[in-house]
Formats: structure tokens, sequence, C-alpha cells
DNA sequence: GGAGAAGGGTCAGGACGCGTT
DNA sequence: GAACGCGTCCTGACCCTTCTC
């Protein structure tokens, strides 16, 4: 276990000061004569130094380093995201953080008091939607903050990044409108999330348009973590006038409904018509396919990180972003028209 | 964008030395009168002070930090690794720095080499297989590296955990001869990777205990990425004798795998039947229900994170370890006796 | 009984770790 | 070459007890 050498080892083997040997660390710090600059390399590569992060965060002030806090990585939705986002970062020379909230607030705290003391330069995050003052004070104290796939309402001065809820809402609620249902289930996420709104406000304006009645009895706003998706889907069912057609909204409910879908043996989508959140890769192994609302992982990744790295660098104007992502409805079997759906 | 306060602030604040509210900070390594401790806890309270990483990183010369370097997030089995493995490396208050090398080793040295800048005290790792000598001079250097999933034999010194890969194939390709099969295809990882050559040796085994031949062109090894599974099984269905059962030991292409399956229209059991490894929660929701050999995720984080965190605070005795976690099989509904299989 | 030594708890001060400027 | 960024940890000073002769 021996001691990596610092910049002094290589200066002294170098014959040169640890300015030199730091202004070749640091292209554009300072002029080094060629041959000098050669000598160094050639020192760093024998010795195989390598200057280390912490003493350059402490003189620095702030790490090459993001936090990305979301919910969980069981949820395919934030693996894939969080793959994105650790690939995008790389590319730019950032380390990731990665911390889970499991959507409590006090574990949301926690890691950002942990990613504070650890100077990260940025955060990359899915917010539980309370903390709403560490939030602040987290950008305060100058980290750039990016909110992705859900805002805080609260915080209109933090950049968020998000698909077009609302608009794909109303856009999967007027296909089946049109495909003849009337009575259309949907499962969200809590309403008081931006997320859970915006998507029953679509849903809601898609009657609207169609000047048909919302029943409020066909709303499941149900929380991010558990199973309570498997509840609603059962609740819905058992209604006595049950829906023919169900949108379910909320992504991370979206295996737990599907799974009570199956285990009650319905027919889909003879039985129901179904369009679901967030394209999974099993949602084609199904039986029928699901038609799916797919959200572009990419885009939001690479949103994200453009945030967080442009204002890091200070390319980025003042003011808060609010970017939506377009998220394209993919049909596939589980819907038919109404007629089909009463038939049996 | 104020400046936060530093221990001197504190000390300052207070009206004691720098070394006292040191001692104060870290119990154990000092005394400190009680009266003046709660007068520091005041103070540190009312200005908000927290230590910065980075500086006692740099005294430490070791960070609070563990790497964790997995293929990719988008494959849910390390997604569900990565996420207990932060869950676990949190409650004993280290942070995880998450990098993923796609399974080029050009990208794991670079991964390793930030991982050393950075100081991390342990790397947990599925590595790819190369970078040798670079996972010896990580370790020479100090730094608790465990590999979870996959071994390299040269390496001997280094801890392991995995599943019993040989038993969990063994007693998978028992179960198909037992329903009658006697062509099983296999599709496993490259046979380099530890856990590919452990498979395939388990089923080799299980034919070798029936006394019956292994018929080498029903054996696919392929790479982790890519979509090399489908392909796989394109070409064992297209024989000219194809196999009447399907073992897919190579968990990163099981996906691929079924969904070629569900696109060729094979009928599951009737047709063929399909053990698959590792329990993704979406192989209950196809059709028929997969039976799987199931990972204990939960086991093989709690392991790493354990040896890591052992060796960190020297508990651990000299000496590698190899832990093994038993798989077990999940029957459901995607196999059937032969002579089903031959019906139609 | 009283002077002086020995012991233990408490804290101030400063060197140190390693790049950057 | 030297100061700086910010904790950590070692050294030595100082105090108050307690015990010895």
């Amino acid at each position: 276990m021996r001691k990596a050498p610092t910049i002094r080892d290589v200066a002294a083997a170098a014959g040169v000061s640890v300015s030199v040997v730091s202004r070749v660390l640091n292209p554009e710090s300072g002029p080094v004569a060629p041959a000098k600059r050669q000598e160094v390399l050639r020192v760093i590569d024998e010795l195989g130094y390598r200057p280390r992060a912490a003493a350059r965060e402490l003189s620095a002030g702030h790490a090459l380093t993001i936090g990305l806090v979301v919910t969980d990585l069981s949820n395919p939705f934030f693996a894939r995201l969080a793959d994105r986002i650790v690939w995008e970062a790389r590319s730019h020379g950032v380390q990731v953080v990665l911390m889970t909230t499991q959507e409590d607030p006090h574990l949301e705290a926690d890691s950002l008091d942990t990613l504070l003391d650890r100077s990260v330069s940025g955060v990359i995050a899915t917010p539980t939607g309370g903390n709403i003052e560490k939030w602040r004070r987290l950008r305060d104290l100058g980290v750039n903050v990016v909110f992705i796939d859900r805002a805080i309402e609260e915080l209109e001065d933090v950049d968020v990044v998000s698909i077009e809820n609302f608009d794909s809402a109303q856009r999967s609620t007027e296909h089946l409108l049109s495909l003849g249902h009337t009575r259309i289930g949907l499962i969200t996420g809590p309403l008081t999330t931006s997320t859970g709104s915006a998507r029953l406000n679509g849903y809601k304006a898609a009657h609207q348009n169609a000047s048909l009645p919302v029943d409020p009895t066909l709303i499941r706003d149900v929380p991010f973590r558990g199973d309570a998706g498997g509840g609603a889907v059962g609740s819905l069912l058992a209604m006595r006038q049950p829906p023919t057609a169900l949108i379910v909204a909320n992504t991370a409910q979206v295996q737990s409904s599907v799974r009570r879908l199956v285990q009650m043996g319905i027919d889909i989508p003879d039985e129901l018509s179904l369009i679901v959140f967030d394209d999974n890769p099993w949602t084609e192994l199904t039986t029928p396919p699901l038609s799916v609302i797919r959200q572009p992982l990419d885009m939001l990744a690479v949103h994200a990180i453009e945030l967080v790295l442009g204002r890091m660098h200070g390319k980025l104007p003042d003011g808060a972003r609010r970017i939506e992502v377009k998220a394209d409805y993919l049909p596939r079997n589980s819907c038919a028209p109404l007629i089909l759906s009463n038939a049996h």
C-alpha cells in the first residue's frame, strides 16, 4: 500500500517549481515553455501522478460533481434516467453522486445536506415536494438546481425539465374518447405534485372539449411508492359502472396496476382498453402489447445535464428555464373501440 | 450567494479554539467540557455550520465515499442492485458515486482512475474482465475492492459476491431434463467471464449426471451488451432439430431473448419450455408468466456493502472472501413436460 | 499538617494534507 | 516562493485533585 505521489514530488523530480506543474496540469492558467511542459508530462507519466480531487475541490471551493436525487432506482423510469445522466455527465468530465429519497422529505433533506457538504456544483432532482426552504438555500449557496419530471410551484426560479404532462394526458384521453369510451378511469400521481395535477387537468380538458362530464369517482390519485396502483385498479373495476378504458398516468404505479389486471384476468382490450405512461421495454412483452405514452428519457436527461453544466460554466442567461419535451403516443394493441369492448 | 461558515467562524463565535470545535464534531477524538460542548453545538446550529467534505478528505487521506461501477443502469438487474447499494451505503453514512462501463474496458479504466483521484475508500464493481493491472493497483493503493456478480480469476485476492451460478444452472437444467427434455438450449454470457463459464459448467454437469451428451450447437455464449440474445434465440430455433426447452442464463439478454420469442409467436410452454435468470418484476406479466431463477439482489448488495465497509473499518480479517448466495428456482408457467411440447 | 510531586482533564496553537494562484 | 482554502490531529501548557513523605 504505497503512497500516491503529490504535485511536489512531480516538481522535485522534474526540477521545476510546483507552480509550473500546476500550469501544465491546467492549460490556460499560464504559459509554460514547451521543453519544460514535455519534461513535466514525462515525469507525471513516469510517477503515475494524478491530482487529488479533494485538494482541488478545497481550493476551487466547489467540486466537479453533481448530485442526482431520485426516488429510487427500482423504478425503471428513474433507472434509465440515471443511466443517461451518468453517461452525459461523464462525457463532460463530471461525476455523479447518487441519492434516493424513497419519496420521503426527511431522506431528501438529508441528501441535500450531504450534497451541500460535498460542495457539489449542481443537483438534478425529482423533488418530493417538501423541503422548499432547503432547496432555496441550496440555490442561494450557488448550487445549480434542476428539477426533472416534476416541479415545485413555490420555486419559480428553479429550472425544470419535464414532459408535456397536460398535453400527453389530454391526447391519450382524446384517443380513448374517439374510440367511443365515455367512462375512462384515470390513475395518476398525488394531486399535490405538478405531474399529478397536470395530467388530471389534461384528462379533464379532453372531456370538456368533447362536452362530456368528468366523473370524479373514476379518478384515483395514488402515492408514488408502494402498491397503491393495484388497489386503485381493483376499486375502479369493482364499481357498479366500471370504466371501459383506463389510463395509468402514474408512472411509478404502472407495474402494480398491470400486475393486478393480469391477476384479475381482465381481457385487454376487450374488457378494458388501456394506455399506460412510460415506455418500459416490458410493455411490449405483455399480451397484448400495451399502448403507451413514451417519455423521451434521453431528452429529459440531456436537457437536465445541459442546464446544470451550462449554469456551472456561466454560459446561460439568468432566469429559470422550463423545458417541456413532447411525449408521444405509441399505439400498440391494448386499445379497442367501445363497441367491441361491450360485445362480450 | 453567501459564503458558508467555516470551523474558524464557529470557534470565534463560541469563544473557543478551533480544536475544541473539531473535537465536538468528532467525539472520541478528545475530551470537551460539557458546558463548552453545549455552547459549541449551539453556535454550530445557529450559524448552520457544516464541515466541508473536501477539507475532511484532504486531511483524512480518503473519502467517505465508495464507487459503484456497473455496466449500465438500463439493465434492471444493475438498477435494482444499485438501488440497494445506495440505500445500504447511506445507512452507514457513505455516499456512492456511480459510473457505468458499458462493458468497455476503456471506460472502466477511466472510471477507476477517476475513483482513485477521488480517494474513494472502496469500490463495488461488476468488472468487464479487463484492466487487471489497474484493479491490482487500486487495491495496492488501499482501496477496498469488491466484485459483485462476476469475478476475475486472475485476481484471487479480491472479495467476490455472486450467486451460485454453477448450482443454479445445474438445477434449472435438471428440472427441464426431469420434464423429459433432452435438447435444451442455453444462452449464457461470454465464456471468458466467471458467470458465463460457471453457468455452462452447471448445464454440462446436469447432463453428465443424467448420462446425456451435451450438444455444443445448443449453446450460445453471447455478449452482455446489445441485442445478441434475440439473435441467439433466432438461430437456435432455426436449427434443424431445434431445442424443446431453453435456459436464458445471460441476465443481460433475457429481455431481448423474450422479445424475440414473443415476436416469433412461439407458444410457451407448448412449443418451448423456458427458464430465465433473474426475477424482474415483468417476468410475471408475460403470457404465460415465466419460470425464473431468482437472484437475491438484496443479499448481493448487503454482502457487498458489508465487505467494503467492514474492510474500511478494518474489522475483517485479511484474505479475500468469496461469498456465494443461493438463487432459488421460482416455477411459474413457462415449463411443460416434453410430451405436451410435442403434441402440437 | 503542609510542601511538593504526580496524574488527569481541558484547551490553545500550529503543522499538515495538496493543489491553485 | 509563499499564502490560501478548511478540517484534523499532535504538542505542550495550564489547571485542579489527590497522594506522598
